[in-house]
DNA sequence: TCCTGTGCTACAATAAGCGTAGCAGGCATG
DNA sequence: CATGCCTGCTACGCTTATTGTAGCACAGGA
């Protein structure tokens, strides 16, 4: 980690201080449950609870953590009839990896997970 | 966390058990480091200790570990002569988010980092 | 009022990550 | 052989993040 968390203001991101918008990116989505949260919210709006489901059962803790962050970043909103989803250029953000889950198809053929 | 994974048989990658190799991806891709890795492998290999550099000096235990996985996944190989690289499958990987470099612009550019 | 669902939080325990230091092996040079 | 330097990799003690369980306050509907 390039920096102690603790050592940064309030909601910073990790490696922004390197000026780099990719690292600071890359560390916010390579934290548990970010990049999950993100895929489950792909195609629809969810409560909170409702997220935590698709994300088998996932402590609420770090959800509420990770969703936070989120919206920290502008990623995700709470929208008070339907839940969380992903904001504009969040669903920008997805579709710049959308392409991942053909991809995770093609690599699963390759790798023997279990 | 879907399992503890001190529960997974050695080597296995969490979400697999899901049946869905997105999860098992994402999963995999939503640990310290794991993007970082990928993304300073980018164009060229590296040994461990220049990729150690790259990752600002972050800890050689987690690397190794995240190199462990890495490889395991097949995703990344170890030369003996010019250090760890992106296997095929890697590159592939790396291509299918490579867009995010371009999106990470724009959306440092409306978020407020620090 | 009572029930249900919402977003969200406390708290103790476990697991992951970190930082320092150092290992063995290869391979060149003296 | 001895010395030095580089490689991949690991031990270990400490800090941080994540987990799991339980529960809060609030809002709406019956």
């Amino acid at each position: 980690m390039p920096k102690p968390i603790s050592a940064m203001k309030k909601h910073g991101v990790r490696g922004s201080e390197s000026g780099r918008a990719i690292m600071a990116l890359l560390d916010l989505l390579g934290r548990r449950w970010t990049l999950r949260i993100i895929w489950e919210l792909r195609e629809r709006a969810l409560t909170s609870r409702a997220l935590r489901s698709a994300c088998d059962e996932a402590s609420p803790t770090v959800l509420q953590a990770r969703l936070s962050e989120l919206r920290q970043a502008g990623l995700v909103e709470l929208l008070p009839a339907s839940g969380y989803r992903l904001t504009q250029i969040g669903k920008e953000l997805l579709e710049t990896f959308l392409p991942l889950h053909r991809f995770a198809e093609r690599w699963s053929k390759g790798n023997r997970i279990d």
